[in-house]
DNA sequence: ATGACGGTGTGGCACCGA
């Protein structure tokens, strides 16, 4: 089976989008983030047509995430258990597949701004909660996927300038060290158990042709825990979408399971 | 470089993203 996850950036704009590349990329799951609508606004109809039934955690203007699957979801969760969130950043949901019940977990997670900024500590303590919380999770369900939009690279290989944007946001220390607390807990980034293309990135800024001179951030990440790792079989992101009309920033990465 | 681009909600711009 196939999950992937893809900020779109409007989901209002991005349908049209989203639905060409789910007939090109029939996957059993696509997670999305920043949806900017709320739930009344949500195409569950279109997306119904296309095949798929969406849980939903919308808001209007920022953030809303969904979980799009060819089953339905069951035990959906929104936001963090246990720490109290205005914004709707995080959908939970349980999938029923041949090999067992798999645990999705799709965040959106906090931007940061600037180290030091009130929002860059929002970020360190919403990566708490998080962690807090999926600790949790993974003990409920040891097969789980945590997978989104981190808003974190992992380490050097995952920016297009290590040197010139070290310590800026993405790239602290701090918020690395809240990444490496997640895959402490027992997860594993799936696109680094594969060989990979050099400067493989899933964001490029919307200025300066960043896309087109390759100047990108990979910031979205798929991470399976060691139930899940050994059924990992591909991890792979699609830059493809990244050269429609009216793009989202962010491209879709895939992890294929068997 | 207080910039760039694009989305939203608003209202003739401000805010946010990464």
């Amino acid at each position: 089976m196939k999950i992937a996850t893809w900020n779109v950036n409007s989901l209002a704009v991005r349908l049209p989008q989203v639905l060409d590349w789910l007939t090109a990329n029939p996957v059993d799951a696509l997670c999305l983030q920043e949806l900017k609508l709320s739930e009344d606004k949500f195409p569950f109809k279109e997306l119904e047509a296309a095949g798929y039934h969406s849980a939903v955690f919308g808001q209007k203007t920022y953030n809303g995430v969904a979980i799009l699957s060819r089953t339905a979801a069951r035990d959906v969760v929104k936001n963090i258990n246990g720490f109290s969130d205005e914004q709707s950043r995080v959908i939970a949901a349980t999938l029923d597949t041949p090999d067992g019940e798999l645990r999705i977990v799709n965040a959106y997670f906090v931007n940061g701004q600037t180290p030091g900024s009130e929002k860059f500590e929002y970020k360190m303590k919403w990566l708490d909660g998080l962690r807090n919380w999926l600790r949790d999770e993974l003990a409920a369900h040891p097969r789980l996927v945590l997978l989104g939009d981190f808003n974190i690279t992992v380490d050097d290989r995952d920016t297009y300038d290590p040197e010139g944007l070290r310590e800026t946001i993405h790239h602290t220390t701090e918020e690395r060290q809240h990444f490496q607390a997640l895959i402490d807990l027992g997860l594993t980034d799936a696109f680094r158990m594969f060989e990979q293309p050099e400067k493989s990135y899933s964001w490029w800024d919307y200025r300066e042709f960043a896309f087109r001179r390759n100047r990108g951030l990979r910031i979205d990440h798929i991470l399976v825990s060691q139930a899940v790792k050994p059924m990992v079989k591909s991890c792979v992101i699609d830059k493809l979408p990244r050269k429609n009309e009216r793009p989202s920033d962010h491209v879709p990465v895939t992890v294929e399971l068997g």
